[in-house]
Parts: structure tokens; sequence; C-alpha cells
RNA sequence: GCUGGCGUAGCUCAAUUGGUAGAGCAACUGACUUGUAAUCAGUAGGUUGGGGGUUCAAGUCCUCUCGCCAGCUCCA
């Protein structure tokens, strides 16, 4: 009788006699387990618990929380949405339905077109499946028989993807009751577990995510274990809603868009403030680290972009323009503009590295589908530098960027993620600069000891680049700074510097930018915050509201003492109630609001209310005006 | 750009089968002089995104176009 060892993570092992499976292990150790494990990982690979377990193996059981538990949930999830919609549209052909994060989705190929109303059927019918307690079954056919069987089910798409795989390999497919497809699983054991699932959207996806292949309808949905998690993840759906930048920035007056410039944002005083605010804290950060600021134009002439190399490589995403006779391009990056600059100086190797900082605004003609509120916009402000270096000093200055970069985000307090794009299909330069270059940023984040994750083939056409991608106060990401590095514009623009040797040299050139742009970082900080930024960067940062018209002599004195000391103060002086004063205020979440009446002159105080802590009581001007001018110096 | 949906007052939304475009908030005027999230009364505000069409009659139906929204593609 065979021996079977079967390791858990903890380190424990444990005996079988003969061929057992997952789930007899997960029922050996508690009821309890067997009863919450959606799949396992065996041996390194994830698999249903319906796996055989054949030999000494190392096993770790999986629960929907654990990494990968969800995806083997919802990829179920999926095939019951599948299960459903052939159930009640027979004619529609199946394309791919994966986990996604938060989901899973489907793509289908029907002459039926899905509205809202279907949704609700849709999820009738998967309830039903539910119900019916099919156990998803794994069945293999070599490919030759896995594209005949395709055939007969008529499922074209399904039929590519297999055509796409080697001869004579082996593919699986899943059936659950009347319903089979091509799949690799692994899948729950019975369609019973979804207990808590909801159709989401309906949207049309390319084929393959191929914009010249047929477009599909797809549905998206979202499934949980219990239905508490289902409610709480749409909960946090109608969160999202709520913090949405272009309803706030509406609403709290700091920009808007119109139809006459589509994906040119408006800017308000308030959203100025704002923008300076953030521009002052990026001014100063650079400063310290040895940057200057340049200015250079937005129009240029066309030559410039030819020989930059972005007439051949970003002509679809450009505006042009003509002056006397002669073709200009508005600039949709700044590196040009900077190359003229450093240009027009001779260096020495002891001036580098050469830190050239530049607000630069570009123009980008981004497709109309694409454009979202600041976070997708057409004119873009990029807070960007061009960092000019010898060599050796390329990985160094890397890490000072990347500093940099954290150093600033954690003022915010956002997490973020790097990713290091490589090299494109639409590329410049020769794979021995690409190797070089990338090899170069991935080991300054290694020896920083950061972790990062590759995006294949995503790279600027010029260079690799290190992406930050920023996780807000709910948990989505937004991609703001990104560091690439450029072997091709300094042999392009055949820049020098003069080396030891009084030789000259090219050096080599990053491209960087930490917010990435003002536009989309404002929107970003506009939901991470949900409006109620800090006091330092808020627009209004005390609101003083006199109870009556008898007070606003003593309301400006107030406000001017603050304003002496740089603190953004509005005075209230309408002939309202005080509780409606106080209502504007707090919907314009602006962080401090000072009450002021009889009281408050005779014992020369102010009394404080503060946005989220409510009333906090009299103080003496004086103590009030110490305290909100350490805050807003510790850009708390 | 593609697929689908949607455009009514500054904002949020109404308007039976095609049959006189309304409400709340905001704005303005007046009264009230107020103590921690909405005082009362009044006034004004619209070629229903724009063009064309069908009809006795169009916010409503058709068509073109612009914009917005979701997703795809693309991206700071």
């Amino acid at each position: 009788m065979a021996n079977i060892k079967v390791t858990l993570p903890d380190g424990s092992i444990r005996e079988y006699d003969g061929k057992i499976t997952v789930m007899d292990v997960a029922k050996d150790i508690s009821e309890g387990l067997a009863r919450v494990i959606v799949g396992a990982e065996l041996n390194g690979e994830v698999v249903g618990v319906q796996e055989t377990i054949d030999r000494d193996s190392k096993l770790n059981l999986l629960k929907f929380d654990d990494d990968g538990g969800a995806d083997i949930f919802r990829h179920t999830s999926a095939h019951i949405l599948a299960q459903a919609v052939k159930r009640l549209f027979p004619n529609t052909k199946l394309a791919i339905g994966p986990a996604i994060r938060d989901g899973f989705y489907y793509d289908f190929d029907t002459d039926h077109r899905f509205t809202p109303d279907d949704l609700e059927k849709i999820e009738a019918e998967m309830k039903k499946i539910i119900k019916e307690d099919l156990g998803p079954e794994r069945f293999i056919k070599v490919r030759e028989e896995a594209l005949e069987y395709l055939q007969e089910l008529g499922e074209d798409y399904k039929i590519e993807l297999v055509k796409d795989l080697p001869e004579g390999v082996e593919i699986s497919f899943y059936q659950q009751g009347d319903f089979v497809d091509l799949c690799k699983g692994p899948h729950l054991s019975t369609t019973k577990k979804v207990k808590a699932f909801k159709l989401t959207s309906i949207a049309g996806a390319y084929w393959r995510g191929d914009e010249k292949r047929p477009m599909l309808q797809r549905i998206y949905g979202t499934s949980f274990e219990k239905k508490k998690d289902l409610d709480e993840y749409l909960e946090r759906l109608e969160e999202a809603k709520k913090r949405d930048h272009r309803k706030l920035g509406r609403e709290l007056d700091l920009f808007s868009m119109h139809g006459e410039g589509p994906g040119f944002p408006f800017f308000h005083a308030k959203g100025m403030t704002l923008w300076h605010t953030l521009e002052g804290f990026w001014r100063e950060e650079h400063n310290k680290r040895g940057y200057y600021e340049i200015k250079t134009p937005i129009i240029l002439n066309e030559q410039l972009w030819h020989q930059s190399g972005h007439w051949d490589h970003y002509k679809e995403n450009m505006y042009f323009t003509n002056i006397d006779d002669s073709d200009y391009a508005i600039k949709p990056m700044n590196c040009p503009g900077a190359m003229l600059v450093y240009k027009s100086n001779m260096y020495s190797y002891r001036d580098l590295p050469l830190k050239m900082a530049e607000l630069g605004l570009v123009h980008r003609h981004e497709l109309a589908g694409a454009l979202h509120g600041l976070m997708r916009v057409r004119s873009i402000t990029q807070d960007d530098a061009h960092i000019f270096m010898l060599p050796e000093q390329v990985k160094d200055e890397l890490k000072k960027v990347i500093e940099l970069a954290d150093y600033m985000y954690k003022v915010f307090n956002f997490k973020y993620h790097i990713e290091l794009s490589t090299k494109p299909e639409k590329a410049m330069g020769t794979d021995e600069q690409w190797e070089m270059a990338t090899n170069a940023l991935r080991e300054a984040v290694e020896e920083m000891g950061i972790k990062y994750i590759i995006n294949e083939g995503d790279g600027a056409f010029y260079g690799p680049k290190l992406d930050f991608h920023l996780e807000d106060s709910i948990g989505r990401t937004w991609q703001c700074a990104t560091i690439q590095l450029d072997f091709q514009m300094p042999e392009r623009f055949d820049l020098t510097y003069v080396g030891k040797d009084n030789e000259k040299h090219r050096p080599v050139m990053i491209h960087r930018t930490i917010l990435g742009s003002m536009e989309r970082f404002i929107g970003v900080l506009i939901e991470h915050y949900a409006g109620k930024f800090p006091v330092w960067l808020s627009p209004v940062q005390v609101s003083i509201l006199p109870i009556s018209d008898k007070y606003n002599d003593y309301g400006y004195e107030v406000a001017d003492m603050l304003k002496a000391k740089g603190v953004r103060v509005q005075v209230d002086t309408r002939s309202e109630k005080i509780g409606y004063k106080i209502r504007e205020a707090q919907l314009a979440r602006n962080p401090y609001m000072l009450i002021i009446g009889e009281k408050e002159i005779q014992e020369e105080k102010v009394s404080v209310r503060h946005r989220d802590k409510g009333d906090i009581g009299a103080v003496k001007l004086e103590e009030f005006l110490q305290k909100i001018a350490e805050e807003i110096k510790e850009k708390n």
C-alpha cells in the first residue's frame, strides 16, 4: 500500500494510505475547514478541492480570503453566469470569463442586446443554477478532439483559443449540469457555494482586447461567500461614488468641464489655491534637492519633433498648427524643450548631475472615450524633470528620485506599488541599450529593497520606466510618478559634456514626474480625502461666522489677524442664522469654523468648531493662531 | 476611436398613450439680528445640447451632430 505524505504550510505532515483528494485532507483536519475551503495550492499549483493527491505533496488549503481563493470562487461564479445566459439565450457564443479584482465577468457574442432588465432575469436563472447544486466536473480532451468537440458546440471563440495551443496538448473542460466550458480551472466543488452575488453592469469589450476584432458584450458581476461581504462591497461602491472628484469638484467649486473644451479642465479660484499650495510644496522639496526650474514654450516647430522621434512614434496624439506658413506642433512632452535648454550651454562633468525641473503644460489628443474628469485630460501639467548624468551616476540618481517620490507620497498617506515597464514594440534604440537601461532601473529598486512587478512592453518609445501606482483611501490605484531612463534623446540631440579627459561625452538622461500631472494628482487628492483636505491644503482653512451683523467688524478683525499669519480665511457676513452659516461651511468641508458673538468679544476669544470634531469650545485667539499655524506647518 | 446608455433652469430631478415645460435647492428683493448642519415671504430664471425631418401638434418619434456616463482600447 502506497504511503502518501502531505506537508501542510505549518510544516506538519499527514500520512495517508493510497490516493486521496484535497477535500479528503481538509475533512481529515476538520469538517469546519472542509466547508470553507474553495481550493488549494498543491505543490505550488492552484487546484480544485476534487484534485487527487497521488504522491508526497505540499498542500496549502485556500479559503475565500486567501490569495487566489476568491479567484476560484469568482471563476465558478463566471461559469454560472455563462450557464444562465446560455439557458436564456441559447444562440450565445462564449468568449472568456475570468475572475478579476473584486469580481468576475464573462464576454458573450449574441444577437440579443443585453439590457439592465436582462441582468435581473439572468440573476434569477443563476440563483436556480446555484440551488441545483451542480458540481463542476473536469474532463480532458487532446487538442484535436477538443477542436472537434467545440465545433459541435459551435463555440467559435473557444476554437480560436485552442488553435493557438500546440498540437497534441491536453485540454481541460469543466461541466456543470447542462453547461460545458473550455477552462483551465480550477473550480469550486459545487455551484451551491456561491451564496451572495450580483451582476453589476453590461459593457462592450473587444475580443482578445484588440480594437480590430469584434466587440463583444461583457457582463460584470461580483460574488462573495457571505451576503454581508457583498453588501459591504456594494456600500464601498456607493462610497466611491460620493467621493467622485467630478461631483466634489463642482460642489466645492474647484474646477469645471465644458463642452467647449472636452478634456481641458477649467480651474476655479479654490481649485487654483489647491494647485498653488501643492505646487509650493513640490517646489520646496525640489529646491532642497538641487533641482532648478525652467519653462519652455508650448508651441514649437515641427522640425523639432522629427528630431526627437515624436513624429514617428507619437504623431497620432499630437495637435498641430501653422504659423507664418511654417508647421508647428503643440508639445505633447517637455523633453525636447529641455534638450534645447541643455544645448544652450557647455557643461563640465563637474556640472552633472544636472536636474532641470519644469511644470510643463503638454497637450495630448487622448481618445474621446478615454477622458475622465481630471484623471484623464488633454491638457496636462506634468511636474517634469530631466536629469542629465554621467553613466556612473545613473543608479544613484534613480534612487534619489525614488526616495523623493516616497517622501512626497507619505505626506499624503498614500500607499503605492511600482511597476517596471519594458521595451514596447514601437521603440527607438538597440536591444543592448534597452537592456542596459532596464537593468539599471531594476537594480535601483532591488538595491533599495522595494518590491515591483513587471509590465512587459509598456515602456515609453525612448526608454524603459518605473511607474508608481498610488493607492487611495478606498483602495483604488492611480498611475502618477514615472521614472524613465533615456539613452536616445541625448543621442538625437547630440548632447555633450566635457569630461576629465577634455573630450566630449554623451550624458545619460532621466525623465521623471513625481505627482505625474497636477490635474490627475489633484483629482486623486479630492477622492483620497473625499473633499476633506488636510488644513494645509484646504482652499479655505478658516470660516469666520459672526452670530449677527453686530459682530461683523470683530469678524473682519479676526480675519485680518489670521491672514497676517498666512491663513486662508473667509468671513460670512450674510444676515443668516448661525446654523445656516455652519451648514454651508460644513458642506464646503472647511476645516475650522470660528463662531463669534457677544461672549467672544467680551472675553477676546473665538469659539472653535471643527469640520469633523464639532464644537471644541472657546479659546483665546492667540492660542488658535498658534495651533493652526503649527498644523499647517506640519502638513497634518 | 469602438459598444451601450444618457443630455429638461446654475444644481438635483418631474412632465400620462405625442396635447399649455414644473418642483426643491441655489440666485435676487424684502422682513427677521439670530449661539453650533437649512427663518419666512416674494421675484426672476428655459428656442428641453445643436441641426434637419415626421405630425394638426414633438421634451417625448426618426435622423445627423456635439457633449457626458460605463466599459473596451490607450495613458500622467
